[in-house]
RNA sequence: GGGCGAAUAGCUCAGUUGGCUAGAGCGCCACGUUUACACCGUGGAUGUCGGGGGUUCAAGUCCCUCUUCGCCCA
């Protein structure tokens, strides 16, 4: 039994905050997101790029997991066993950082006043927060997720899989313990990634600083003039460096000189010719002087260290830039990354620390020990030039590298970190990407992600942290080597049983693949220590697509849904993830994680910065959904994903008294209370922290970028509301094909192109162009024509039941094909519709499903295409466009009747003929000729589109003027055009060359438009004749 | 310094392998409340496709180069 709907039943207007929450609980109670292994059906697996729980989501993420979305529903549509498995990821750094430095804001406590434990323990509570901050995020936006199965990087199942992992490479000889160079943060005190550093040029100095010689030889200097930035660390110095071969060098950068001038633009020559004239000066006025260096440092000499009363070599290495400065390099390799190669190179000259891990000088720098940085500097620079050390002092800017995490400035320093060996690894994932077993989209990122591992470096993994992973290794230093031998004999056969035990020098170490208590008490007992840092947290997400489906543990899940089908990311983690995701796949499951990645745009502010967090510029998706509609900020995204373009997002506040948009600046980006600029009330930010500041009404902040979508979900509800409302009455009888009029065919004709068409597109992730065609076909088709030409039919009794068996059809297709982008809208109207029409289909009715989510995705009906009827109808829609357009040129009033006829061949006849009624209702028109023998009404005013001849009658209504204007303009237009075609119709070589098919285009496109030509002449005629 | 990308209407952006008389949304102008929708309808105006050179019968599209901007790497 059908229900009817009526405009008081149904609101012209979808109410998105009521409907999201209740559909989104029928689909989740239903266990519509729930997938369990069914080997009768396919098998489809995305991964969540697991999101941080260092805050709530912004609009990237809401990009991230719509596009997601959108590809699981699809797919679970088609028939697909469809998982999309969720979870969150620890995030080490970013996340003890924040609940840091809360504590230090809110109790003034640093981390190890309150302790290991305790400080886990608030991270915890942090984590669980916001856990679920970003889970209901997650779901008001719609997500299908499979909530049961949600991970943590942390979890024990993730645990576990680190622990085997771990386990695995230190067996495997691809872990090992060494001293390098890290990024030093001695604000968190740990080291960070390359990844998490960025640089900023920032004012500084270069000190020329003299070194004396010790013993120097006659005719030799009595001191070594170098220069640095960083003065304080000459107390870290081990050598001081001269190029081997100074006059080859030189003459080098000459000639490289050289040969830059000659390919360089005149703009640069000035600057390369300036640079030329000072390497020529230096070969004549420095060149001696640096060869004399030169034979000191053969010879042995070594200079004073000042201040620290030390010795240090001069050595010859080719990192001294004989180009450059005195040409003498002073070496100081725990503190500087160049320096440490040189150290690797000249192993005798040692390293020597300044540092302690809080960046203040430590106890061996005598006076110095226990002054920061920059106190030191000053000291340093201060006695040097007491003891008249100290040259020339020049302004610099220089290039100096952050962190990330903290914003304080990094130092190199010398620290003792675990690696994991890449070379083999990395060729792994290299070859999976260029062998297309895994195929990235765009193309064009497998560049990076290939150069990227194609250095092989080796992967530091150890973070100075106490919220993460903690390795899983127990070490004891300086041990004999009847210790050694015996841990090598007790431990180094049990692989199998979970323990592995390697050597490095007088170090051994024991690596536990699962939690044992008792052998940790032994292990301890003998003297071991565990390891207190923790993993990166990239070697957890490293193993997300396996870990999450159980690995270790051989489960049903991993054996069905592993390797998984799509990884959907954005692209600054392809290094830092999907690389490493695909060579941990490797390793542990000898298989790929997924056969596919695809790289989608970042959300830019409306400055072109990408949207963060730390910047204040991240929009919270939720404010968006309140304003627009979870549908809305799903279209909206989707439709501005394209390949190519970030995607800018210019966002305001709307203030909360009076609605009033305010831009969002860079200024007002980061306060607490922003005042609106029109009512002068003040409302607060996601910045507000204070009570004061908590208490003032929450300005949102919304994007404009989202109407479009809105507006266009609120054209599809009304339309269907329409179409509810035309149902009374409806029955489910099979229609035949010549039942159809040619409406109905046109819009099924359409409708199967535009399934094909959206289909190709989400499988490929062309989302931008899913979206379009759908918006496009909804709007302009469906319901600018079809709906329209359909409400005559209605009034009818004898059209009306095949007006909406095809009416209730099509709507039911259309919503399926916008389900995976906007499925709460659609999922509401397909209930109404189940009401209304239960039963559809047009070949053999049937029951619909229960919820559109689970309904079967629109198949191509190929018999429904049919081009002549497409072609034809755009006939029909060119003379009603020429009519309403002389309608409203002349300003005809809407409910004047007018009198049209269009002069045109047989054919056009055939189609217009049936569609006079659809004159009449949708442009006021009454037809009164149409045929190849019409004569015009001697007023008249024309178009010609197509072959048609479009006449309105006008004898009491023109406007003269207004027409011949208009049709000057037109003259003029045609004239310019027809010129141009003829010129490239008169160019032999374009009719000999190009494509028949092209030509014949060209040929039927000028006569056209001299067709169109003589009636707008014929028609100047006339009305000049009128004036 | 190397790599990748972008520059198209006032704004934000589409434009598949060259065939274009360059499109959309917003904004703008005119008209309009015809019972799905003013988050609307109908119509209109608006462009040296960043500059220069080249390939081609044909360039917004391919190549070179310059300018500006963004991102990544060193």
């Amino acid at each position: 039994m059908s229900t009817a709907f009526s405009s008081e039943t149904i609101s012209n207007r979808f109410d998105h905050a009521e409907a999201q929450g209740r559909l989104y609980k029928f689909w989740e109670e239903s266990g519509f997101f729930h997938a369990e292994p069914d080997d009768s059906k396919k098998p489809f697996c995305i991964t969540i790029p697991p999101p941080n729980v260092t805050g709530a989501l912004h609009l990237g993420h809401a990009l991230n997991n719509t596009l997601q979305d959108c590809i699981v529903r699809m797919k679970r549509m088609q028939g697909f066993n469809a998982l999309w498995m969720p979870g969150t990821d620890h995030a080490g750094i970013a996340t003890q950082a924040v609940v840091e430095r809360r504590l230090l804001e809110e109790e003034g406590k640093t981390r190890n006043e309150l302790g290991r434990d305790k400080l886990v323990e608030r991270i915890w509570k942090w984590k669980d927060q916001y856990e679920i901050r970003i889970i209901q995020q997650l779901k008001q936006m719609g997500s299908s997720c499979d909530w049961a199965r949600t991970r943590f990087t942390l979890d024990e199942v993730c645990a576990r899989a680190v622990r085997a992992t771990f386990f695995d490479l230190f067996k495997k000889g691809l872990i090992y313990r060494g001293t390098r160079l890290v990024n030093w943060d001695t604000h968190l005190q740990t080291a960070v990634s390359d990844d998490e550093v960025f640089h900023e040029t920032v004012d500084g100095h270069f000190w020329h600083i003299r070194y004396p010689v010790i013993d120097p030889q006659p005719g030799e200097p009595t001191h070594v003039e170098i220069a640095t930035t960083r003065p304080e660390t000459m107390l870290g110095d081990t050598a001081v460096a001269i190029h081997p071969y100074p006059a080859q060098q030189l003459a080098k950068v000459e000639s490289d000189l050289r040969e830059r001038l000659v390919a360089a633009p005149e703009k640069e020559k000035a600057d390369i010719e300036t640079k030329l004239d000072a390497v020529l000066e230096r070969q004549k006025a420095m060149l001696p002087q640096l060869e004399l260096l030169r034979d000191m440092a053969e010879d042995g000499r070594r200079l004073v260290l000042p201040l620290v009363d030390g010795e240090i070599p001069l050595i010859l290495d080719v990192w001294a830039k004989p180009e450059l400065g005195s040409g003498a390099v002073k070496i100081t390799p725990a503190h500087d990354p160049n320096d440490y190669e040189v150290w690797q190179r000249n192993s005798h000259i040692g390293s020597r620390n300044i540092l302690n891990t809080d960046g203040t000088l430590h106890q061996q720098m005598g006076r110095y020990a226990g002054l920061t940085i920059v106190q030191a500097r000053k000291q340093v620079v201060a006695d040097l030039d007491e003891q008249g050390l100290l040259g020339e002092v020049e302004d610099r800017e220089i290039e100096l590298a952050h962190s990330d995490r903290s914003k304080t400035p990094i130092e190199p320093y010398l620290a003792d970190q675990w690696f994991v060996s890449m070379g083999h690894l990395a060729q792994t994932a290299m070859d999976a990407v260029t062998e297309k077993s895994v195929k990235i989209f765009p193309q064009r990122y497998a560049k990076g992600y290939l150069d990227w591992l194609s250095e092989k470096r080796d992967w530091p993994v150890s973070r100075q942290l106490w919220w993460g992973h903690q390795i899983p290794v127990w070490s004891k230093e300086d041990s004999t080597l009847e210790e050694r031998e015996e841990a090598l004999q007790k431990y180094a056969a049990d692989t199998d049983q979970g323990i592995s035990v390697t050597l490095q020098e007088e170090t051994i170490h024991v690596c536990l693949e699962n939690v044992n208590d008792s052998l940790e008490v032994e292990l301890e007992a003998a003297g071991f220590v565990r390891e207190e840092d923790v993993l990166d947290t990239w070697f957890s997400s490293a193993l997300w697509p396996h870990s999450t489906l159980g690995w270790p543990e051989r489960t049903p899940e991993l054996a069905y849904w592993y390797p998984t089908s799509t990884l959907i990311t954005s692209r600054d983690i392809i290094t830092l993830w999907v690389a490493r995701m695909v060579l941990t796949g490797q390793n542990n499951m000898g298989d790929i994680p997924f056969h596919e990645v695809f790289i989608h745009p970042k959300i830019l502010d409306g400055y072109g910065e990408t949207m963060s967090k730390s910047k204040g510029n991240g929009v919270d998706p939720l404010d968006v959904i309140d304003k627009f509609g979870a549908d809305a900020l799903r279209f909206g995204l989707a439709y501005l994903t394209t390949e190519a373009q970030d995607v800018r997002m210019p966002v305001q506040f709307e203030c909360p008294h009076c609605e009033t948009l305010l831009d969002q600046t860079k200024k007002n980006r980061e306060l607490p209370r922003v005042a609106c600029s029109k009512c002068g009330e003040e409302f607060s930010t996601q910045w507000a922290r204070k009570e004061e500041d908590l208490t003032l009404k929450r300005g949102s902040v919304v994007s404009e970028r989202f109407e479009l979508a809105r507006n266009f979900c609120n054209k599809l509800w009304n339309a269907s509301r329409f179409a509810l409302m035309n149902l009374e009455g409806y029955s489910a009888e099979p229609v035949a094909d010549d039942e159809l009029a040619t409406e109905d065919r046109w819009l099924l004709s359409r409708l199967a192109t535009v399934t094909e068409e959206v289909t190709k597109n989400l499988e490929g992730y062309h989302y931008s162009e899913a979206a379009r065609t759908l918006y496009e076909f909804a709007w302009d088709e469906f319901c600018s024509f079809y709906v329209e030409i359909s409400k005559p039919r209605m009034q009818e009794a004898t059209t009306r039941p095949i007006a909406q068996r095809v009416l209730a059809q099509a709507l039911d297709t259309l919503l399926r094909l916008l389900h995976p982008l906007i499925p709460f809208i659609t999922e509401e109207v397909w209930q109404l519709l189940g009401k209304a029409a239960p039963l559809r289909g047009l070949g053999d009715p049937a029951k619909a499903a229960e919820s559109i989510m689970i309904a079967a995705w629109p198949e191509v009906n190929t018999s429904h295409q049919n081009l002549a009827i497409e072609d034809r109808f755009s006939k029909f829609q060119a003379a009603l466009g020429a009519v309403r357009e002389i309608r409203s040129r002349q300003n005809i009033p809407p409910r004047k009747t007018v009198e049209f006829c269009v002069r045109c061949d047989d054919a056009t006849v055939e189609l217009l003929q049936p569609m006079e009624a659809y004159f009449s209702f949708m442009a006021n028109a009454t037809a009164t000729a149409l045929g190849p023998l019409v004569t015009p009404p001697t007023t008249n005013a024309t178009i010609n589109r197509e072959g048609m001849e479009v006449y309105i009658d006008l004898t009491d209504l023109i406007d003269v003027a207004v027409e011949i204007a208009r049709n000057e303009k037109e003259e003029e237009r045609l004239r310019n055009q027809i010129t141009g075609k003829e010129k490239k119709l008169s160019n032999e070589r374009f009719v000999d060359r190009a494509p028949a098919e092209v030509v014949q285009r060209e040929r039927d496109s000028l006569t056209e438009l001299q067709e169109q030509l003589v009636t707008v002449e014929k028609a100047l005629v006339s009305l000049r004749g009128m004036k």
